[in-house]
DNA sequence: TTTGATTGCGCAATGG
DNA sequence: ACCATTGCGCAATCAA
């Protein structure tokens, strides 16, 4: 993360258009061509003797500088490959979560209803047991009367 | 800073020390004005009729060009803005559903429970009642009496 | 035909 | 030093 890119241009309001062509820092390629003599500027006498990778901008059209490009493309190429297989994975996870839901919400009906069957079925039996024990008053409807 | 090179000269850069890959041309190359012959081979000849689309070799210097540049750039950017956030939107949603199927099973496994104590219930009534219809052959077996 | 939207790709900076 | 990620620009292609 972190976005720390060069300046390149603005996009914003614009009003574009005034500066362009404008070499971009990244994304256009115009290669220095040769490494200039380093950073010191001017010169820099012949330092120990071991210098030789680093400390420069590297060309690009060192041996060593197109290899690594090519590493560095393959291992971007795969990673986005890899990212947007998770990002499917991850969009078929979505649907068989949904499926398990349909499934979970079909059962608790089917219970649902069951329980609603058994709970009938209680009631009746209780009212079946109110009617032998109080068989008395025939008469009287409702009212249930507990206790014996 | 930097340098403002605008487009005067061909980069000189030289140009791919060899013909690797594909002419594709890639972010590379700031390509002497000209436009090559196509993509590689491909050759997929022009419909018949109506002359080839792009002549022109279009130059990378040209005020449109630039201009197209920066257009298609910004909507690059919004595409991808918002893939990245669509991508979001299902993880969340995956969480989401995640959530509600524990919800949907905590819901099961309550009924489950309800369902069964009920069951258990109905299955005492019955004995209760088989007790009283058959009592015939009874030893007094261990039958609790109805008593409530 | 034009124009925005997508997509594959390479580069470079940066994180681990 | 190396690989993995990520933002970015370019160009080809799709879709209106």
């Amino acid at each position: 993360m972190s976005k720390s890119s060069p300046a390149s241009s603005a996009p914003g309001v614009n009003g574009l258009s005034a500066i362009h062509s404008q070499a971009h820092a990244s994304g256009l390629q115009q290669v220095p061509q040769l490494v200039p003599a380093g950073p010191g500027g001017g010169g820099k006498a012949a330092p120990p003797s071991k210098q030789s990778k680093k400390s420069s901008p590297m060309d690009r059209n060192s041996d060593e500088y197109r290899q690594r490009r090519e590493r560095n493309n393959m291992a971007v190429k795969k990673s986005r490959l890899k990212s947007k297989q998770k990002a499917q994975d991850t969009l078929q996870r979505v649907n068989q979560l949904k499926e398990e839901n349909e499934r979970l919400e079909a059962k608790i009906k089917l219970l649902t209803k069951e329980l609603s069957v058994l709970k009938d079925l209680f009631l009746e039996h209780a009212h079946n047991l109110a009617d032998n024990v109080q068989p008395i008053s025939a008469e009287n409807s409702h009212a249930e009367n507990a206790g014996q």
